[in-house]
DNA sequence: ATGTTC
């Protein structure tokens, strides 16, 4: 049992188990801190010490929203705005802007090659293929419009949204293969553009295809099968692959900012408290014409999310072509982790909200029906750091209970501030080094230094001990680009 | 996450 030292009620001091076991790497929060709620936590004893009681806080706050059914919280969850990151929030009726998060369906790939690793290994080959990327994929903040997207135009702008991975024609005309639109969660909501203000596609309109900046990445990996069957399904192999993880830019930004505004001006003017009294726990029920325009704006957000990491892969493949003219590229998967769908949970239709979370549906799963993953369940790929590397999972038995979701990353051990004061540059970079972690800038953006995140076999170790996900493969980094703001 | 404060 873990103890909550100091813990203060009224005029007494006493201590109080925090959580209370109820498997494996499974626990649940204290009812007695929750309002009564039951909200598990997956996490093996080092993770459990990493879910602050801020973390708690919110995630109680979340439960206790009008209309939220479960919360339940991965082993990376960590402060976020409203809800924590790392968690899931299951609604029937209400829509939450607050666990989608301002990144909407910020998102993973993992493109398969068949380069050797040998074939990489020179670290002027791995300089050279660094500065192709750069050529191609704008990174960091703000707007610095790349090739693929002086293409775009306003009208193609539209199609992208309002479509998403379906607009197969304007795809095929930016040279986008084809083949890897079977890979990847197309049926979005109903997205339709003409709810997007003219802001957000201002916004937006410079970024398709651009990566960003704060964690996210593009990292090139070497790969280990753990898996063999299971990496033969799904297209791995023991080459080299290419990871990247982006999101919707200031596009989705734009949308989630005017959302959270509109709803707090129309809980002020109700005279209705915030749940929580946290203004980034507003919600709207999904059969209003707010909710309505929130779904058809998601819808809008995941699409350019998709043709956005879309087009990074595609300049991708350009890139290595330039090296490897005869490359072969193969996308095994892109899946968001910040999101609202709906999904069969049980025999009814819910809003799953995932805040940070990965979904790893099992096999037999509705909506796997008529794909290739129908008798795998869909791979779930979790990065670590640029240390610790990623690993690509499938669902275990147990993955009802995180209503078949993983984390999403290793999860911030400390804040972005905490990590710049604490963290020293000169051991950041030479850890990168000594790793033979190639980085596209100067120095590493200290803080996303591998030292700022959880343990990543702790976290790597909570879900295979509460048996949410088996590994596939694990995969180990050769070099790294950040956006450097 | 983000033209990092309506």
């Amino acid at each position: 049992m873990i103890l909550r030292p100091g813990f203060h009620s009224g005029a007494e001091t006493f201590t109080m188990e925090r959580f209370i076991q109820k498997g494996p790497a499974h626990w649940i929060i204290n009812p007695k801190l929750t309002g009564g709620k039951e909200i598990p936590a997956i996490a093996n004893e080092n993770i459990l010490k990493t879910i602050t009681d801020r973390v708690i806080e919110q995630a109680s706050n979340t439960a206790n929203a009008e209309g939220v059914e479960s919360v339940v919280l991965n082993p990376d969850a960590h402060e976020g705005y409203g809800a924590p990151i790392g968690c899931v929030v299951v609604t029937s009726k209400t829509l939450m802007p607050g666990p989608v998060g301002f990144d909407i369906s910020c998102s993973m790939s993992f493109l398969q090659t068949n380069l050797e690793p040998a074939e990489v290994q020179d670290r002027r080959v791995r300089r050279t293929l660094i500065q192709e990327i750069e050529k191609r994929i704008a990174l960091g903040a703000g707007s610095k419009p790349a090739p693929l997207q002086k293409r775009v135009s306003r009208n193609d702008f539209n199609e992208i949204i309002a479509r998403g991975a379906e607009a197969t024609d304007l795809l095929r005309r930016f040279e986008v293969d084809l083949t890897w639109g079977q890979n990847l969660e197309r049926k979005w909501l109903e997205a339709d553009p003409s709810v997007i203000s003219s802001r957000a596609i201002d916004r937006g309109f410079d970024q398709i295809g651009s990566l960003g900046g704060g964690n996210h990445f593009i990292e090139m990996e070497t790969s280990e099968i753990v898996d063999p069957e299971l990496a033969r399904h799904f297209g791995i192999t023991p080459h080299v692959v290419l990871i990247s993880h982006c999101g919707s830019r200031g596009f989705g930004h734009q949308i989630a900012t005017e959302f959270f505004r509109q709803l707090e001006h129309e809980f002020k003017s109700k005279g209705k408290a915030f749940p929580g009294n946290d203004r980034e726990l507003v919600f709207c029920y999904r059969d209003t014409e707010i909710g309505e325009r929130y779904w058809k704006s998601v819808g809008c957000g995941a699409n350019f999310a998709i043709v956005n990491h879309l087009f990074i892969n595609t300049a991708l493949r350009d890139a290595l072509r330039t090296l490897f003219p005869e490359v072969q590229c193969h996308l095994v998967y892109l899946i968001s982790h910040n999101l609202v769908q709906p999904e069969i949970l049980g025999r009814q239709t819910k809003f799953i909200h995932r805040k940070g979370a990965t979904r790893a549906l099992p096999p037999g799963h509705p909506l796997m029906q008529g794909t290739k993953f129908e008798s795998t369940g869909h791979p779930a790929l979790v990065p670590g750091s640029a240390a610790a590397g990623s690993t690509l999972f499938v669902a275990d038995k147990n993955s009802y209970l995180t209503h078949h979701s993983v984390n999403h990353g290793a999860g911030r051990a400390m804040g972005r501030n905490q990590a710049r004061r604490v963290l020293i540059q000169k051991e950041v970079d030479e850890q990168m080094d000594r790793n033979d972690v190639l980085f596209n800038s100067r120095h590493y953006p200290i803080d996303e230094s591998p030292a700022a995140y959880k343990n990543y076999e702790d976290v790597i170790n909570s879900i295979l001990e509460a048996r949410l996900a088996r590994i596939v493969s694990r995969h180990r980094p050769l070099m790294v680009l950040k956006g450097n703001d």
